[in-house]
DNA sequence: GTCACTATACCGACCAGTCGGTTTTTCGAG
DNA sequence: CTCGAAAAACCGACTGGTCGGTATAGTGAC
């Protein structure tokens, strides 16, 4: 990429971000352009389409993906809390950019679609390696999914009992009780 | 409503049905007429907005939540593994319901997020009820909107690891093994 | 006659994508 | 250093199409 990396960085968070608070709908390419601080000519000169704004999107959870991934395999003793906590982080680059591309995902865009299967299988094998138990995998990411689904209920408007981190300490102790 | 229940009905699962498999942006009046084997004069005679017809959508939530509630107080010992297992049932018209509400939930639709919180406080009331364990009722709702939220990925389009009747059980099974 | 529609046409708002034009930046020759 | 031209970055009006909503004439059943 020839192009100034600020402008275009701008444009795929102010993707992200409409994405994230006002859903797919709301995510226009004037809308967009505007949140970026550029006009819609300014936008379709780095992204010829909405398609490859996406695909931007798009390769920027693989990174962000990629990164979390490596944090995890560095410690595989805290890999599962981990896990579950960071889920809780809705303002973090991953967590943010996971949620817009479910927003698109759920608006039944194949490649979203795809992209996240991807992502949860990584996540799978690496907790995997971690645990040893295949059920104690797919209960640490369920954990996962539902503050992570919680979360993005909570970022679009009001939720009551908002899960809080003290909350999610004392669950993963319970966890941690289990036998296996 | 004097109205003939059976198009009427047929014209909220039609919405229904394309919120879940397509999407809220796919859910234009002419697709949903189209589906429901209606004309368009046809929709706009039982429904004269969209807003009227997400408020019947709204209603059949609350009605099969308030059924759903009441078959966990029933029988409040097997209450937490029913609200696990039932998330898994994507093909039940609560759940249909309950992501349908979702969809238009997460394109910032306010009445729907309203909704959801309110049918999530009860659900955690009833589950308070029956265990008595907060931190327990937390684990128990995470893990059913973990399913939940995986469920309604996989309707979309193409997921792996879907997550199966079994692997629910045998996560319950370790859940019930934990002193609390 | 009324109810429950069908069929069709239309309107204003909005949206993705295009295009001609303008500003800013880059860079090499003098 | 600086002049000028090309390339990159950006602007905003416009187009074709879609969607929500309205309107209206007509039809078959009760």
């Amino acid at each position: 990429m020839a192009t100034s990396p600020t402008t275009v960085h701008r444009l795929i968070d102010a993707y992200e971000d409409i994405l994230l608070t006002d859903g797919e709908r709301a995510a226009t390419l004037d809308a967009i352009a505007r949140r970026a601080g550029v006009s819609k000519g300014g936008l379709t000169y780095h992204f010829k389409s909405k398609d490859e704004l996406a695909a931007a999107l798009f390769d920027r959870l693989r990174t962000l993906v990629d990164e979390d991934v490596a944090v995890m395999r560095a410690d595989p003793a805290t890999a599962a809390a981990y896990y579950v906590t960071s889920s809780l982080d809705v303002r973090s680059p991953l967590e943010r950019c996971n949620v817009a591309v479910t927003r698109l995902a759920q608006g039944s865009h194949p490649e979203a679609n795809e992209l996240l299967a991807q992502c949860r299988t990584r996540w799978f094998e690496v907790l995997m390696d971690a645990m040893g138990h295949e059920d104690m995998v797919h209960l640490v990411m369920l954990l996962g999914d539902g503050i992570y689904f919680n979360a993005s209920l909570t970022g679009t408007g009001a939720m009551p009992e908002e899960t809080d981190p003290a909350t999610i300490d004392r669950i993963m102790a319970l966890v941690r009780t289990i036998r296996y």
